[in-house]
RNA sequence: GUGACUGUAGUUCAGUUGGUUAGAACGCCAGGUUGUGGCCCUGGAGGUCGAGGGUUCGAGUCCCUCCAGUCACCCCA
């Protein structure tokens, strides 16, 4: 059968690279005008960095990683989330002792040992940036404004912003009995899953998208309706910044994210035109992590966002407004006597900045021609004939046919002209 | 991890109730008079019909197992 890229890997072929080249480029343009500084972290970790800072409890940590023993015996996985990873490398390079706020971003792939899907890969990449040494609303509000922001500039303007407050630790115990309680009156009429849920993790109950959940918890209390006065102060503060700034959001208490270390402020932006894993980018705020890591308390907050899913949206409603690269300019040759002269001129075109090819085949003029139109050469220089004994070169202009005969050493000149 | 659907040239697909050398379109390659692309015409290359096993005189067509893909659940980017 031969080999193949493993279950819910891809190859990013060169027909799609230079999607991946322009979307990587606006968003990284979309950081620097933030102010957020690149950092790269490698691609495993100690296994216990995810399972201490995403949650034991978590799905990604309890059946979705990809983790091996190393050479000595120590537990490594491959990144599933970057933000573990951030916390991680601020405290240890305590890049929080030189600045009040460090605003960070990446571009990165991840992984997750999931069943592949629409918009599900085992291997995916993200985008996402966090926000260290503030616990005011302002930095929450610009983290979201730097999400929709990149959204809006792609088009993507009708993506939805969900916002909620999932509390502290002040706040959440209380509420979480309180929830409990509710659940356990309508118990019987919940699935399984949710069921199971009720004792281990009451919030999870309230994002089933099981009919049969949500018509059982229609009326269950939801956390930011049980927020303690600085959380409901924070949340309320945020929205006003939102809207000041004319960011659409939806109020949506059932929505919980599946990483244990968020608090307060939690939102995300859904598309419909992503089937059933809808969601473009999720982020929030997660007061505790730098602490639950072993460093000193640091509030944070940030966001997380999948190319792949970008794109999968982009392609969808056409939105992709980048070009294909090609060659500009294509060498051919009459005959085979000009054909070191040709690959020496090639070298020069390239080396004064114009991309510049030729066939590799010693094929016929004919077979020449038709490879140059087939890569969208916008001209073609032919060498050789009796003209080229008297220093005459053919430039042909390929998006109109025109055809004319210069001295050699106006070609450059002419070329410039030509294609711009 | 659970379920449904699907697997035939590089790609998108035909392939009649099982019956000779498995087809089309597009793409690729070469020609259509000496040295010229796109359109058109002609020809060519390219498939162990996902893999393995079974039923049958005979399997791309039927059965089983596995693998992969797609979508949904779950979860999330």
């Amino acid at each position: 059968m031969g080999f193949r890229t493993i279950r819910g890997t891809r190859d990013i072929l060169p027909d799609e690279s230079y999607e991946w080249e322009f979307v990587e480029n606006q968003i990284r343009a979309w950081f620097r005008r933030f102010n957020y500084r690149e950092i790269q972290t490698p691609a495993f970790e100690e296994t216990t960095l995810f399972a201490r800072g995403i949650g034991q409890l978590t799905d990604i940590v309890s059946k979705e990683m990809y983790t091996f023993e190393d050479r000595g015996g120590t537990s490594l996985t491959l990144k599933p989330e970057m933000t573990a990873s951030v916390i991680r490398a601020f405290i240890q390079h305590h890049l929080g002792s030189s600045a009040p706020l460090t605003k960070l971003f990446y571009i990165s792939p991840m992984f997750r040992q999931e069943r592949p899907q629409a918009g599900r890969l085992r291997q995916f990449h993200q985008f996402g940036a966090e926000a260290l040494g503030s616990a005011h609303p302002e930095i929450d509000a610009e983290v979201i404004l730097l999400a929709t922001s990149i959204y809006a500039s792609f088009g993507l303007e009708k993506t939805v912003l969900k916002l909620t407050s999932v509390g502290c630790e002040k706040c959440r115990p209380g509420y979480k009995k309180i929830l409990q309680e509710a659940l356990r009156s309508v118990v019987d009429r919940l699935t399984a899953d949710s069921q199971r849920r009720v004792d281990e993790n009451p919030m999870r109950v309230l994002d089933s998208k099981e009919p049969q959940d949500r018509a059982a918890t229609a009326n269950v209390p939801l956390v930011k309706d049980h927020l303690c006065p600085e959380c409901s102060d924070h949340f309320r503060e945020l929205q006003s910044l939102l809207t000041k700034t004319g960011v659409a959001f939806e109020i949506d208490g059932r929505l919980v994210r599946g990483l244990d270390y968020y608090t307060k402020t939690a939102f995300e932006l859904v598309s419909g035109d992503l089937g059933s894993q809808d969601a473009l980018a999720g982020g929030g705020r997660y007061d505790l992590l730098a602490q639950e890591l072993g460093g000193s308390p640091a509030p944070g907050i940030g966001f997380a966002a999948g190319i792949e899913r970008l794109l999968v949206v982009l392609e969808k409603r056409s939105l992709f407004r980048g070009e294909a690269p090609h060659a500009t300019v294509f060498v051919a040759t009459l005959n085979g006597e000009a054909r070191e002269d040709a690959f020496r001129l090639l070298q020069e075109l390239r080396q004064s900045g114009i991309s510049a090819e030729m066939d590799f085949h010693r094929r016929s003029l004919k077979a020449q021609m038709r490879e140059a139109g087939r890569q969208r050469a916008d001209a073609v220089v032919l060498l050789g004939g009796d003209e080229w004994k008297t220093g005459l070169v053919a430039l042909r202009d390929m998006r109109n046919g025109e055809q004319r005969q210069i001295p050699k050493e106006e070609l450059a000149d002419s070329l410039l002209r030509m294609i711009g």
